[in-house]
DNA sequence: AACGCTTCTTAGCGATTGTTAACGAATTCG
DNA sequence: CGAATTCGTTAACAATCGCTAAGAAGCGTT
């Protein structure tokens, strides 16, 4: 069942059915347990995932064994370590499924090629870069300009972001708004107590 | 002489002479002086640019007059309010000259057009998104993983961003990393007293 | 139902940061 | 060239944050 898929690429441009048919023999459902990897540091021949159901995090595995999540994955997301295929360099972050999942995947290198051979994709490659673009440069420049708790109150005042709220545990919450869990619990209780918060 | 343009265009992509030929009518000079801005909030039919001399700072100016400065552009460096541009919204932010800059200007409408009607040009505007897509990644997860004083050393550490602590005043620097003047300042002190200090 | 693991909260402590302010140095501009 | 602005450092104080640790609540599993 491709169609979300298809209907996903739709939001970047449109997909002729030419376009469409060359990519379709190379999608693959895969399914996921919860805690499952879906990419992991150095894996080659990188996939392109569309999340059908469940939701997923991805972080980076620092030397001393830390992890550090930066993003999340919902229900008709895409997901992939989008920077390693871009470059072309084997994965660094790991994406791991934070419920059970299921999706479809596509290898990149398919991907790149329909980029080559078809207009279309290539009008929706770009477009996806560009998408990323803006909302990393928008999370960026909230990151470097707001306090914590600041970036606490603007995510509670952002329904477009009240997925994270509800199907995020709030350590891992806090790692994507770049603080500490104890710090977010405080941060709450704070608010919770200190009455209305404008922004 | 707008070689040095299409040198940083090939870098994304071979750039054929009849593409390159379409864009050329649509190239001006403009010339900034010190504290002109070459975008501002508000602004519509935004332009690319490409600093041919000089150096220039992006800041956005907040409700309560306040400027964060996000990003400096020097010598061959492409230069817009990216983001305006994609959205096809009016400009939220001021790009502003450090130095006097010499500059070459394509209205983005132009480059939109260039990319709808050129293959070469349409994979070219993939592959800066792409490029502009990881630039922000790596800086996000910086900012979200790093503390201060990390970032800080982090910049020194990494001679290709040398440009930045050669030529960018030192309270705009501070607010590239995220923290205040006087931090920076602090942080210097402490690294340059407590001796040499590992990544 | 009981066990174990994960998650969230709270507390105490030390360190860093933000804020405001003052001073000197450097730079800019008239 | 001189005055005015900008820039960098330092200090003092309050607030926040990171870290460590402990305990309670919730959840899943056996």
């Amino acid at each position: 069942m491709p169609h979300r898929l298809r209907a996903w690429f739709s939001k970047f441009g449109p997909v002729p059915d030419e376009a469409w048919a060359a990519l379709t023999p190379h999608v693959r459902p895969q399914a996921l347990a919860r805690h499952a990897a879906f990419v992991q540091p150095g894996d080659h021949d990188l996939l392109f995932g569309f999340l059908l159901t469940g939701a997923a995090r991805q972080f980076y595995l620092l030397p001393d064994g830390i992890e550090r999540t930066t993003y999340f994955f919902f229900q008709h997301d895409a997901l992939a370590d989008y920077r390693a295929c871009i470059l072309g360099q084997p994965a660094a972050l790991t994406i791991e499924a934070l419920t059970p999942c299921d999706l479809l995947t596509v290898p990149y290198a398919v991907l790149q090629a329909l980029y080559d051979a078809f207009p279309a994709w290539e009008r929706i490659g770009r477009r996806i870069a560009e998408y990323v673009a803006a909302g990393l440069e928008a999370r960026l420049v909230e990151t470097l300009t707001l306090s914590p708790e600041a970036r606490y109150r603007l995510l509670v005042a952002t329904p477009a972001k009240h997925k994270l709220l509800e199907q995020v545990p709030q350590h891992l919450l806090a790692a994507y708004l770049g603080i500490t869990p104890v710090s977010l619990s405080r941060i709450r209780a704070r608010l919770a107590s200190g009455g209305a918060a404008r922004l």
